[in-house]
RNA sequence: GGCCCCAUGGUCAAGCGGUUAAGACAUCGCCCUUUCACGGCGGUAACACGAGUUCGAAUCUCGUUGGGGUCACCA
């Protein structure tokens, strides 16, 4: 068997997609399964809808969830560098191939100059839809002899080039998830496979570049199903040995459409900065579309690598769940060290302002408590600053009316006396303090139960509900515990 | 509209001729917890429909319905 060589091969058009980085995860774990090589090749041939530092973030982002390619394009120092025996790996450094190409299927009758103007085609489609059929190049160019064509373009005729089709031909294909499939050439269009700019369209270029690097197996989205049969004829035409198809079942929306901006987060960009982790991430995505024998939910990239296989792709688009992958992604904050998930909290905690730079120097192991008492409770990292908010203002803020109702009470007094009168017997509140205080107080006031806890509570967060009350004692010091107490009582009590 | 693909709970899904039709997320209830969250236990909830084939169909065949994709000098 060959060695199993897969590619992604985006173009850079803007910011890489939840679904383009599905297949690209795909690609890569089937790589890595069978020891195979994974290639990033560039597919720039739409010169008009490139979009600047795509490329880059593209690069990034891949990099980011983890998933690394062997050969192709890769940035190093800033510049962009590329690496591989059959490169450029760049499609718009590629043009003299695929004119090369195009030439011999002319040559060989297999492909024909067309000099249809925009306007005409156009006229002609317009047409069609009124008659009710299907809009289809009416090959008109299809018979023009190859010596006239040679010597209009010698005059500077703009042309395309396009595939000429044989009349009523079958076209089977095997595709690894969906089986055989086959379409009749009447059914397909005369397609360009070269623009009137001296660039290839995606049809040219994917199959000479395919071929040309040794791509064993395609693996790309279900929409490209219905243009394979051109692929294959051009692999027939040209002698070459067929790569394997694996159509990927496509990631929907709620309402069952394509994954779409107007929809929310599509970008990977968007769930990076909310900040969902490239395990979470990558995780809940390799489970849209595939599931592994033993059905396990939580799995690492090598537990992927391990299970992974295109036999258990499965062929029905799956919609994006968020509540899922908030799960996923919660599991791996919970199960990753304090330490690095309060790596992960620091920049979202200073783009809120509740702390700089000088206090994560200062307060490091402070930090790390404080994320340590919330880190349960979050899906993802940028949930963290309305969690520990409450935690840098003194002036307590409550706006739910129970908790107005609990602090108001008629003990709540009492209580703060009293630990106002605790905590002025002590340098700091020591854990042992901040465990056994409500106990104190209990005790010294007779108050007990929620008539103790919710009031004390709400007094020094302003909210009926958060994290251990104990961390928060231990967090907030003394000083603090005194200022919102002052605080509260002047605003909310008298 | 033509062509292609698809069809198990709200969602992701297991199942590949004989199962009480798994599991996970979500949801609901209980437990843990002086709140919330986490965790634990349990409940509600599905084979789109109709014909075949077969002793026996979620599983095979055909049709219907529904959904999706695609019909560019975009990928």
């Amino acid at each position: 068997m060959k060695d199993v060589r897969v590619r992604f091969a985006p173009s850079p058009t803007g910011f890489i997609h939840i679904g383009s980085i599905r297949t690209a995860l795909y690609n890569y774990l089937y790589a890595r399964r069978n020891n195979g090589k994974f290639i990033l090749r560039i597919e720039d041939t739409d010169q008009t809808r490139l979009v600047e530092g795509a490329l880059e973030n593209l690069i990034e982002s891949l990099h980011w969830a983890g998933i690394e390619y062997d050969e192709g394009v890769f940035i190093e120092n800033g510049e962009v560098i590329q690496k591989g025996e059959y490169g450029p790996y760049i499609q718009s450094q590629r043009l003299d191939i695929y004119k090369k190409y195009v030439d011999e299927l002319i040559e060989s009758g297999h492909a024909y100059y067309c000099f249809c103007s925009k306007e005409r085609l156009d006229a002609v489609r317009d047409e069609q839809k009124i008659k009710g059929l299907v809009p289809k190049y009416d090959g008109f160019c299809r018979s023009l002899s190859l010596e006239e064509a040679k010597e209009r373009v010698a005059n500077g005729e703009e042309y395309v080039v396009r595939l000429k089709l044989p009349k009523n031909y079958d076209v089977h294909f095997t595709d690894l998830v969906r089986g055989d499939i086959t379409i009749n050439t009447d059914d397909m269009d005369d397609q360009v496979l070269l623009k009137s700019d001296g660039f290839p369209t995606y049809h040219m270029a994917v199959v000479v570049d395919d071929h040309l690097m040794k791509i064993t197996h395609i693996v790309r989205g279900e929409e490209w199903l219905p243009s394979t049969p051109k692929h294959i004829y051009l692999y027939e035409v040209f002698g070459w040995d067929k790569p394997v198809y694996v159509h990927l079942p496509t990631v929907l929306n709620k309402d069952r459409k394509k994954l779409s901006k107007r929809h929310g987060d599509v970008s990977v960009d968007d769930f990076k900065d909310k900040g969902y982790l490239p395990e979470g991430l990558i995780n809940y995505l390799a489970l849209v579309g595939w599931s592994p024998e033993d059905n396990e939910e939580i799995l690492s990239m090598d537990d992927l690598i391990q299970k992974f296989s295109f036999e258990r792709v499965s062929k029905t688009g799956g919609i994006f769940d968020k509540d899922k992958l908030d799960w996923v992604n919660g599991h791996y904050i919970r199960s990753g060290s304090v330490e690095e998930i309060t790596d992960l909290s620091i920049p979202y905690l200073i783009d809120a302002n509740l702390i700089d730079e000088d206090f994560v120097k200062n307060n490091r192991e402070w930090l790390e408590h404080l994320v340590d008492m919330v880190k349960e409770s979050l899906a993802y990292m940028s949930e963290i600053s309305e969690k520990v908010e409450f935690m840098f203002n003194n002036e307590v803020v409550v706006e739910d009316e129970e908790a107005l109702e609990y602090l108001k009470s008629e003990g709540t007094k009492q209580i703060l006396d009293t630990i106002r009168e605790i905590l002025s017997n002590v340098e700091v509140v020591d854990e042992e303090l901040s465990n056994t205080m409500m106990k104190q107080i209990q005790k010294a006031t007779g108050i007990k139960g929620k008539n103790l806890y919710m009031p004390t509570r709400v007094a020094l967060t302003g909210s009926l509900h958060g994290p251990e009350f104990s961390k928060i004692l231990y967090l907030l010091g003394k000083q603090n515990i005194l200022d919102r107490i002052q605080y509260v009582e002047s605003k909310y009590l008298d």
